[in-house]
DNA sequence: TAGTGGTCTAGACCACAGC
DNA sequence: CTGTGGTCTAGACCACTAA
């Protein structure tokens, strides 16, 4: 048997069912909450938290004096759930391992303000994400070490250098971008594909309360990797 | 003078403020409800509500008997807001123009699982976007008559199809795939752009309710289109 | 078993925007 | 103005679970 669900979960759930269906229809006043409160036999808030909670996930609108409507969609804002490619490939049962081809310390470059932007000393590494020992990403990264100066010593062999990073500054705001690209002989070469090749590229910046911590960009062999979003209902799944 | 914020919001950006900081590590647990209450002087509603907001927000977690605990990020889901086509290039100030190339109506392809998953008559659409009359991306796009029997009369050429069925089928689940291609001789020519030239695609499918709406894939010119996704503090921006 | 969070009540006052 | 939502209170009972 199943747990009966809380009452205001209940209410929360039918406004739903009726707006996914169709049955109520966007821009729609749908019922106040003193009708909502006579229905369900409740108080006023647990009507009002019910409605508060759709509020906030953006699929009604609430205006005082005029009442609750169904909200007009304007655009698909979705979930992009960005795993840690360590965990990822190991998900799939296969053997990861990050190979470093590269690592610097350095000064950031003057000329170049996005490097200028993460503050003094830098520390790039470049290396290879491996499946199965084979390559299937190129990675470039820059780690501002005035803001995570135990990176200095870090090793990322058995963990991407972005793992190590969730877990030793979590919490970040970052923005993530895709782009596609051809692939030019080095990265060819690296990742044994065809020059030319169109590679997914994810470039990442990542900040905590304004400190620009690191930027990554990632370079993808064809077929390999799938990114997938989704919108839906809350609830299901 | 700045509105006084109400007293739940600031209980809940105070907390957000520790989590972000760093000054509350992932894990540690956060004073109890009953020490909040004492230290804004409110009810337990109150601090509950905050609790339970960020919660919601996936910044805590609540386990009963033990306590709230700062939550450990392990992969950062990100909010990728794809907005319409149309909308999106006339708020950069340019002309927005859907060229039909073709446009037939027919039966699903038995061999086709995922045509068939769309029901009987579908739809076909292919087009080009295009920004001040200059095409910068492809769309292909299938859409089941069953489900949205209007479409047959409707007229694409103002707006994308995208923006129509937004506006016809709200409130839809979607998932959405980026992938990499190479222009092949027709997209190049189409797009203006060299044979060969790395393409970001995005496949998407959408449902409602269970029923299979549409199936689109666009192809965007290089460098024409941006996909950009965020994470980070609810409230700064 | 004791103490946490989960939920709900029956009120209240206020800000605000349609009427 | 009037009625809506926004917020808050001071209780209450319950479920769960960690000690």
């Amino acid at each position: 048997m199943t747990r009966a669900p809380a009452l205001g979960e209940r209410i929360r759930r039918d406004i739903e069912a009726c707006i996914f269906s169709g049955e109520w229809s966007p821009g729609m006043r749908i019922p106040f909450e003193h009708e909502l409160m006579a229905r369900y036999s409740c108080s006023r808030m647990t009507v009002s938290k019910a409605l508060s909670a759709l509020a906030d996930a953006g699929l009604v609108e609430r205006r005082k004096r005029a009442g609750t409507f169904v909200a007009r969609p304007t655009s698909h804002a979705m979930i992009l759930d960005i795993p840690d490619l360590a965990v990822e490939v190991r998900g799939r049962g296969a053997a990861y391992r990050f190979d470093p081809i590269a690592r610097v310390i350095r000064a950031a470059d003057p000329s170049d303000p996005g490097e200028m932007a993460m503050g003094g000393m830098l520390l790039a590494i470049d290396g290879l994400h491996c499946a199965d020992g084979k390559p299937f990403a190129i990675e470039h990264r820059l780690i501002a070490l005035a803001v995570v100066p135990e990176a200095a010593d870090a090793d990322f062999a058995g963990n991407s250098p972005g793992g190590w990073l969730l877990g030793h500054v979590p919490w970040t705001e970052a923005e993530t971008r895709f782009a596609a690209v051809n692939a030019d002989p080095v990265t060819a070469d690296l990742l044994d594909i065809a020059p030319g090749a169109a590679c997914l590229q994810v470039e990442r910046r990542t900040w905590r309360a304004a400190e620009h911590i690191t930027h990554v960009r990632q370079t993808f062999a064809p077929g390999g990797h799938a990114f997938v979003a989704r919108f839906g209902h809350r609830h299901a799944g």
